[in-house]
DNA sequence: CAGATAGTTAGGAGATGACCTAACTAATAT
DNA sequence: ATATTAGTTAGGTCATCTCCTAACTATCTG
């Protein structure tokens, strides 16, 4: 009831995707709207094909679609894209804060069972 | 001026640490508490050394400290570790939502709360 | 139509990643 | 003291990643 479980290689995908500093930065132009291949590639001292590497790999991962219109290809992030990364780390905090509580609770009684025995 | 930036390689680790199933498998169970390098071996079909590889890849990205002590190397979860993921999903957000004139608020509440192990 | 523009395809170099086995050191148990 | 346990080091294989250049197609513009 806790979470919704996708399927496991697409955290890897999103995760992968979003470890590297290029496309991080795609993505980050990308908020602020949606931009053709060569938008994006303008801040970038890297050959285009490698670029579109980048670009075909957001894709992959679901963080990103495209469309061409003419000649112009203009790329769009996904809304909602980041919510498995999100959705895991959110699960790690809980799992995380429930051992914090355990441990809570644990020292609770250790300071009641003193209390107690002195 | 509206975020802190850390060492530009810093989310690229991060990022990448988390970008495989065997590492998250391993920070899922270290999230329940410290573990020796074999029991977090044991639930793997994989030789010591290839583990052991992805735990220093985990300690290098500063998700996980370990200390030895005799023969046993007991792996520990670093608290606060993810927080320049979310920072950084969270930015994204922001920007996102057009909410770039509120982003220092935004960042100052944030640095506020309490650090968590998330 | 000619030329410029936007993107694509093909192929390859070089680095890194994820795994393995074999052989080793160091600590502990018998 | 010897055997067992826990981890480490060394080295090798195979796949993937990131980047490049060269050459190509398709779409506008003049």
């Amino acid at each position: 009831m806790t979470t919704m479980n996708l399927s496991p290689g697409q955290l890897d995908l999103l995760f992968q995707a979003l470890g590297d500093p290029t496309r991080r930065a795609i993505l980050e132009r990308l908020a602020r709207g949606p931009a053709s291949v060569s938008e994006l590639a303008a801040p970038f001292d890297m050959a285009l094909p490698s670029l579109m590497g980048h670009v075909r790999r957001l894709e992959e991962s679901g963080l990103v679609t495209s469309t061409k219109d003419g000649r112009i290809r203009t790329v769009q992030l996904v809304t909602g894209a980041f919510t498995p990364v999100r959705s895991w780390l959110d699960e790690q905090r809980a799992i995380w804060e429930g051992r914090l509580d355990r441990l809570d609770d644990y020292v609770t009684r250790l300071m009641k069972d003193r209390e107690d025995g002195s």
